[in-house]
RNA sequence: GGUCGCGUGGCCGAGGGGCUUAGGCACCGGUCUGCAAAACCGGUUACGGCGGUUCGAAUCCGCCCGCGACCUCCA
């Protein structure tokens, strides 16, 4: 791999060097979404930004294997001991059974993010489909001894395994801190330490989701499954694992704790974490009901929204920030990022019918590192983009004839339009449908074609007509020397 | 209250001891054009406040103010 690719790992506080445990294989989990609810825009974060690094891993030649949880069971409201499963509670709000409920809802997932230009992971399991291999984890963590029995509950000790490890060393808590801090809630006075998380929960009578085990019914608990699925896949140890910075504590803590406890050894090598979208300053989340769902953008129908945005749109809006840096939601960020991104793609037309010359004043190859380098450093997506749109003013200024460039030049453009823009950064122009795009496209020409013979006999009169006409539509005509173009502009 | 982080121009958003006019959007001027649009060129508005370190600070340190995340489900 010729490029030296940093990335910052959320354990040291630091960008490294990125290095695979087994090259040209790389191992990469990252924390998907719990299906009880449509996706919002918070969600497309981790799905893109994720995305983005799986296809920066697989342009630098890894063999990557990308597994994506789906939480379909466990992840409850609260701790507590009535804590309601996110899945049973929409379903019994719905009247249907879970299953039902998780299947639409990975559905939606599936073809809102798929409209994103998201690529799907190789693997996507589910928790409900390992429930054996939880139960084995939570056994093996029983047997050395890092987690206690209680009443049909195994809880892991949290106290015990600090003795010869650091809980806390993920997220820079310290066990002292949590004593203080950590809430007492009622129903989990079986509980050595209120920080002590449940690996194995017994089903009460009215909880549905069940599973026997050797501790009688009940079902996993949140953490668990992500050490289970994620060893089961990727093994003890694997190179990355990714999510959201709100799932650092205490979700990722627990499952270095699992996975420690468990194995004796740590099992990531790098963590990351994007950070969050906000909105007017504030996280953008369920529980403070503040949230766009990914659709509600597509259609544009939410109160916040004063038009619709493109998937694409969407994804360019993220990507214009850092991974690491909060992102605040308008309707006037996402408005200019659609028009910066139609002046990328306006571009990559303007690139096809570029008239090569055999000067050139223009350095491809310095493009191509200032765009390397940009996304080595820990996947600089802004710093990256600023360089495309350096790219952009040049391709712009070799069309006025202001810069020269050669064709080889041009190639090595095209070549770097689809390997950064398209390929790794995963931006592509969305296609109306063919047919409709046929037809108005011919009758725009038609009248234009009247307009430009109005024009020639000076009938300036009937050219502005047939022009503001268009324009009204939303179609923007450009006049050239001796003919001319036009757009579709929203 | 504890832990961590942030405060950059009209908006979004990089950078992070001297030199980046970062970039996008918006606005203004110029070139081009029957007019316009686009494009190109140029311009405007910055680093929360107060101190300190330093030859030099938006960048490091301290304090203050404001904001956020996590500590309880959340991507």
């Amino acid at each position: 791999m010729a490029q030296e690719f940093y990335i910052y790992n959320t354990l040291t506080r630091q960008k490294e060097k990125f290095r695979a445990l087994n090259p040209p294989h790389v191992g990469l989990y990252v924390c998907g979404p719990t299906v009880y609810g449509e996706a919002h825009l918070g969600h497309a974060r981790p799905a893109v930004t994720f995305d983005l690094l799986y296809r920066y891993l697989k342009h630098l030649g890894y063999k990557v294997r990308y597994v994506r949880n789906i939480t379909d069971v466990g992840h409850l409201e609260n701790d507590a001991d009535d804590g309601e499963d996110k899945i049973a509670k929409k379903a019994k709000v719905e009247k249907l059974e879970p299953m039902e409920i998780v299947e639409y809802y990975t559905r939606s997932y599936h073809h809102t993010v798929d409209r994103m230009n998201v690529l799907r992971p190789n693997i996507e399991p589910r928790a409900t489909g390992h429930i054996i291999e939880q139960q084995q984890l939570a056994k093996k963590i029983l047997e050395k001894g890092y987690a206690y029995e209680k009443n049909g509950n195994i809880y892991f000790d949290v106290e015990r395994y600090n003795k010869e490890h650091n809980y806390g060393k993920l997220s820079g808590r310290n066990i002292e801190e949590l004593k203080a801090n950590t809430r007492n809630l009622e129903g989990q006075e079986e509980k050595k330490n209120p920080f002590d998380f449940a690996l194995w929960k017994k089903a009460t009578p009215k909880h549905i989701m069940r599973w026997p085990s050797d501790w009688g019914e009940g079902f996993p608990g949140w953490h668990i499954e992500c050490s289970a699925m994620s060893t089961k896949y990727l093994g003890e140890k694997f190179d990355i694992h990714g999510g959201g910075m709100d799932l650092l504590f205490p979700h990722h803590e627990c499952e270095i704790a699992q996975s420690t406890a468990a194995n004796g050894k740590e099992s990531v090598k790098y963590w990351m974490h994007n950070n969050m979208i906000t909105i007017q300053g504030q996280k953008m989340g369920k529980s403070l009901d503040n949230f766009i769902t990914l659709n509600e953008f597509f259609s544009g129908k939410h109160k916040l929204l004063e038009k619709p945005f493109t998937p694409m749109t969407i994804r360019f809006f993220i990507l214009q920030a850092h991974y690491r840096s909060p992102l605040d939601f308008s309707n006037e960020a996402l408005q200019a990022a659609e028009k910066g991104m139609e002046k990328l793609f306006k571009a990559e037309e303007t690139l096809e019918t570029l008239k090569s010359s055999n000067k050139s004043n223009i350095d491809a190859g310095d493009l191509e590192q200032k765009f390397y380098e940009a996304i080595n450093d820990d996947l600089n997506t802004p710093v990256l983009f600023s360089h495309i749109f350096d790219m952009v003013r040049i391709i712009n200024s070799i069309k006025d004839e202001k810069t020269k460039a050669t064709n080889e030049d041009i190639k090595k453009l095209k070549g770097l339009y689809k390997t950064f823009v398209h390929d790794i950064l995963g931006i592509e122009k969305e296609e109306k449908t063919k047919e409709e795009s046929r037809l108005t496209e011919e009758l725009i020409e038609l009248l234009l074609n009247l307009r430009l013979e109005a024009k020639k006999r000076k009938d300036f009169e009937t050219a502005d007509k047939i022009r503001n006409a268009l324009t009204k539509k939303g179609i923007v005509v450009k006049d050239t020397k001796d003919g001319f173009e036009w757009e579709i502009k929203k």
